[in-house]
DNA sequence: ATAGGGTTAG
């Protein structure tokens, strides 16, 4: 029966009718099940453990696009230790979970499978965590369905991760149906449950779903933590323009158990940034100090971004500077901010200044600073600047990309350049850059531009 | 042996 409400959710996928979402109180008992003591691990039982790490390697070293029969073929050696011992297999799908390989992990998966090695709860749920990866949520759905087929019954940490799979494709709706079966499966959730399906409603932009599952914890007696905060307040940040709500939310939690920490101001900075709140911002920033909280590194770059968004670059070079004096170091990602701020002013000569101080701050300028100082160049109507740092990027090992090659094509364009323009788009496609919509529309708009003549 | 949070470019 549950099977087949599995794949009703499997094919209704993207328009699942959500009925009432948050009446999930009270007829499910949730008690929170303390450590299970395991039964295993006693003095002298072998977990199979010890060499899975060269395992691990080993189908690490095949590449992504590795094939079945290469993993089968690399496995094949360990087939006899799995089957007595399959947690063995659990530390090598782990590692792929880790590192986000979910192809890698379904083909262990099936290996095990043709070898009648035991695939447990702990199998398919680190392969399920690693389906996050580049919204992989379908694999994660197969997963579970398939698992139910082999009479694995699922539990709140594979539950978990198949929520969390859903967050990189957007599919919230899934996620709380996915949530409401596993109650009727009498499976009960716990914190981590209840943040990963508020996390994948705060990335898909349902700011009022993470904030109603949120007020809707304590009524499932669970507690939000820190994290249920920081997604909450993150959520504020995708809704565009929810910056007070976040301010609410990070206040409210002084009142509860859940202190603030480092995270949650980081997120409110990032909310307020978001609505053009860059003073709401900084005086955030501050008040981190006031708490004694670390101003780490993301929370500058939060604020630097903050700036950047409302167009004040000034004070994104001033928090930039200031960060040496607090002794947190500036990364790509702070200097590139900035870099955008610049960009947003018009000020090339500032962000090409920036991109060049660089190396001596010891940030290896990336792809993202580079693309971003052409863009600055196409603004200030730049092209053979644009072109020339374009041109440069091959040699500091930063590889363009389809959005460096745009920001070039535009700033041609924009020149008139049409014939640089083109140019550069057949450069792109040498180098087996895809142009998008963008490069073409760009690069053929001197045809309107030409067409009087 | 398995699950969760904040930052950058067109």
């Amino acid at each position: 029966m549950k099977d087949v409400r599995l794949c009703l959710l499997l094919m209704q996928s993207p328009s699942v009718k959500l009925g009432n979402c948050f009446d999930l109180s009270t007829p499910h008992k949730v008690e929170k099940t303390g450590k299970r003591p395991t039964a295993c691990n006693s003095i002298g039982v072998h977990t199979g453990s010890e060499g899975s790490g060269r395992v691990l390697d080993l189908i690490l070293n095949l590449g992504t696009d590795a094939l079945q029969r290469d993993v089968s073929s690399a496995l094949e050696p360990q087939l006899d230790k799995w089957r007595r011992h399959p947690q063995a297999a659990t530390a090598v799908l782990s590692g792929l979970s880790k590192r986000r390989l979910p192809d890698l992990a379904s083909m262990v998966l099936s290996f095990m499978r043709q070898g009648r090695v035991e695939a447990n709860v702990y199998h398919y749920s680190a392969a399920m965590s690693a389906c996050q990866a580049g919204g992989q949520w379908q694999l994660a759905l197969s997963f579970l369905e398939e698992m139910s087929q082999f009479g694995v019954a699922p539990n709140r940490i594979s539950y978990s991760a198949t929520i969390s799979a859903f967050e990189k494709g957007g599919q919230w709706q899934l996620a709380v149906s996915l949530f409401k079966l596993m109650l009727e499966a009498d499976v009960n959730p716990d914190e981590i449950t209840c943040n990963s399906l508020m996390g994948t409603c705060a990335k898909s932009g349902q700011w009022q779903f993470a904030l109603g599952f949120l007020v809707e914890m304590p009524y499932m007696r669970l507690l939000p933590d820190a994290f249920s905060y920081s997604t909450v307040i993150s959520a504020c940040e995708k809704g565009q323009g929810q910056w007070q709500l976040a301010l609410c939310l990070l206040a409210g939690m002084q009142q509860t158990s859940a202190r603030p920490d480092e995270v949650n101001y980081g997120a409110a900075i990032g909310a307020c940034g978001t609505g053009g709140q860059w003073r709401w911002s900084n005086m955030l920033l501050c008040g981190m100090a006031e708490s004694s909280l670390r101003q780490s590194l993301v929370s500058y770059n939060s604020a630097i971004t903050a700036c950047e968004k409302a167009g004040e670059w000034n004070m994104a070079l001033r928090l930039l500077t200031s960060m040496r004096a607090r002794q947190a170091k500036p990364d790509a990602i702070s200097f590139n901010a900035v870099i955008s701020a610049c960009e947003k002013a018009g000020h090339w000569q500032r962000a090409l200044g920036v991109l060049c101080g660089m190396p001596a701050m010891s940030a290896l300028p990336d792809v993202i600073s580079h693309s971003s100082v052409i863009s600055a160049f196409k603004k200030g109507h730049q092209w053979q600047l644009a072109l020339s740092l374009l041109s440069s990027m091959l040699e500091v090992r930063a590889m363009p990309n389809e959005i460096s090659y745009n920001a070039a094509i535009s700033a041609c364009e924009k020149c008139g350049q049409w014939q640089h323009a083109l140019c550069v788009l057949s450069q792109m496609t040498d180098l087996k850059v895809r142009p998008d919509v963008i490069s073409y529309s760009a690069a053929i708009s001197w045809m309107a531009w030409s067409a009087p003549w």
